[in-house]
DNA sequence: CGGTCTTACGCCTTTCGTAATAATC
DNA sequence: GATTATTACGAAAGGCGTAAGACCG
C-alpha cells in the first residue's frame, strides 16, 4: 500500500527502456522481479500502467510517470541535503554549467579558485535540466544555467525541486546567420531586425543549447517559425558550424558568437 | 537504503507530536516500531535526526523535514492523479475554499450545480494550504483560494505540488476598522488611506484568513506593523467581531465587510 | 518511581531469485 | 522457434509486536 519509490524507479526504467528485461539488467534485478514490481504497482493502484508487447505506458501510467521523476529526484535531494548539513565542506568542488553559461562560468571559476585555494575543482558541462537535477541531487556543488529571462520572471527552471538561484549575468540575444546570408549586412547596420522578418527562414531547433523554438514563438507572437531540423546535443561549436554552413538559423546570446581566443602560429602548425 | 516514505511519515508525525509514543498511537504503531523507524532513518543517513527528551529535530532533521512533507504530498498526488484518470466522474463533487474566497465560491457553486445537476456537492472551508494540499491529494475535486496577487505574479501557492490554477475574481483590499475608530470617517471620504498612517496601530495577525502581516510589511515597505496578537483560525465572522470590539485592525478584501444578507423579523425573534 | 525511549527476540510478511509456463512476434 | 512476460515456489531478509532493559526527570 502506498506507492513504494523502488517500484516507481523500476516503472520509470521500464518506460525508458521499453522492455522489462532491459530494465531488469540495468537495475540489477531479474526480469521476474521487474514483472513483480509492475504487477505490485498495478494491483495497488487497481489499473494497468503499461501495455505489453510493445511496452508502452497507458494513460494512467503516463500520469504516474509524470510524478515519478520529480518524486525520485526530491528523494535524492532530501538525502543530499541532509548529508550536506552533516559532512564537512567537500575537498573537491564539482561545478556544472550549461554550454551557454560559459562566460559567467569563467568568472565563477575564478572566484571559486580564489576563495577556496586548496580545493580541487571539477567541471561538467551538460544540459540545463541535468545541471538542475545534479545540483538538487547533490552531484554538483554549484550549477550555472543559461536561459531566456525577463526582469520580472527570472528563469523558468523546469526542475521539480526549488533551488536557491541567483541571477549572475545577462546577455542580449542575437540571431546567428551565416556570413553570406542576405540579412547579414542589415544586421550590422541596425540592431532591430525583428523576428517577424525571419519567420519564413529555416531554423535549427536546439533545445538543449539555444533558446527552444517554442519560447521564440511565444516571444515573436508568430507561429510561423518552422524548424529545419532538431539538434539534440550540447556542443555550441558544432551548432555554429551548422549555421555557418547554411543549415539554418539559431538564436543565441551575443557572447556565444564572439571568439575571444586569438590564434597564434606555432611550430606544430607549420 | 533509500529513504522509505513510511519512515518519513513517522518522522514527520514524531516531530509534530514531539513524542515517540504519541506519534505511535496516532499512526497505529507501537512505540517500539516508531523507535525502529527513526533508528533506521538515522542509521541510513548516518546522522541523528532528533534530539531526545525533549524530542526536537537536529539541524539535519530539520532539513529532512523540509523535504518530507512535499514528498509525501506528491506521493498522494500521484496516486490520486492515477485514480482520477481511471475512475469515472465522481458522483459527489467535493469543493474546498478558503474563507475569503466566499464570493467566487458562490458563483462557482452555482456553475457546478448547473453543469452537473445530478451530482451531490460537498463543501469544506479551511485554510489556504489545506485547500491546496487537499486538491493535490485528490481529497477535493476543486479548490478556491484567496490571496494577495499582482497582475504579474498571480498567486504564490506554497504547496509543493504545482496545480492547475486559474484566476477567477479579484477584489480590492481594505483596512477593517471599528466604526468609532478615529480614522473611520476619513476612510469614507477618501479611499487613499496609506498603510503608513496605520503603522503604529495595533494589528491582528490572522495568517490563515486575512493577509499575513509579513506580506503587508513587504507591501508597505514598513517594518513597524506590530501584531497585537495572532488569530489562528479560519472564521471570518469571529475576526470581524474582534475588529469591531477594538482588539486590532485587519486587512481584508472589501467584499468580506459588506453584509449582503438582509435581516427580516420572524415570529421566532419576537 | 513514572514516564519515555531503546534493545532483544520471535513471528510473520514481503521480496527476490530460480525455474517452469504462457504468450507474442 | 526465439524472445519476452507471467506464474509458482523456496530461501532470505525485513518489519512489527511483545517484553525486558536503560535512561531521564
Amino acid at each position: 500500500m502506498g506507492v513504494d519509490p523502488h517500484l516507481l524507479r523500476t516503472l520509470v526504467t521500464v518506460a525508458e527502456c521499453g522492455s522489462f528485461s532491459a530494465a531488469a539488467s540495468r537495475l540489477g534485478y531479474t526480469q521476474s522481479a521487474v514483472s513483480q514490481h509492475i504487477a505490485a504497482l498495478e494491483s495497488d493502484l487497481g489499473t494497468p500502467l503499461l501495455r505489453r508487447r510493445p511496452v508502452v505506458p497507458t494513460p494512467a501510467g503516463e500520469r504516474l510517470l509524470e510524478h515519478a521523476g520529480p518524486i525520485l529526484l526530491r528523494l535524492d535531494a532530501a538525502r543530499a541535503d541532509v548529508r550536506r548539513t552533516v559532512a564537512d565542506p567537500p575537498s573537491t568542488l564539482t561545478l556544472a554549467a550549461s554550454p551557454l553559461a560559459a562566460r559567467p562560468l569563467a568568472v565563477a571559476l575564478a572566484e571559486v579558485r580564489r576563495s577556496y585555494p586548496g580545493t580541487d575543482t571539477m567541471l561538467t558541462v551538460c544540459g540545463r535540466d541535468e545541471v538542475a537535477e545534479g545540483v538538487a541531487a547533490g552531484t554538483f556543488t554549484l550549477g550555472l544555467v543559461d536561459g531566456i529571462a525577463a526582469a520580472t520572471d527570472p528563469l523558468h527552471l523546469t526542475a521539480a525541486v526549488q533551488l536557491r538561484t541567483t541571477p549572475v549575468a545577462h546577455d542580449d540575444l542575437v540571431v546567428a546567420l551565416p556570413k553570406d546570408h542576405p540579412l547579414a549586412s542589415r544586421s550590422r547596420t541596425r540592431r532591430g531586425l525583428s523576428l517577424g522578418d525571419l519567420a519564413d527562414a529555416r531554423w535549427i531547433d536546439a533545445p538543449e543549447v539555444a533558446a527552444p523554438l517554442t519560447a521564440l514563438r511565444a516571444a515573436a507572437g508568430s507561429d510561423a517559425l518552422h524548424p529545419a531540423f532538431t539538434y539534440n546535443g550540447t556542443d555550441v561549436h558544432t551548432l555554429l558550424r551548422l549555421v555557418a554552413s547554411g543549415h539554418g538559423l539559431v538564436v543565441l546570446p551575443q557572447s556565444a558568437l564572439v571568439p575571444d581566443v586569438a590564434a597564434v602560429a606555432t611550430a606544430l602548425s607549420s
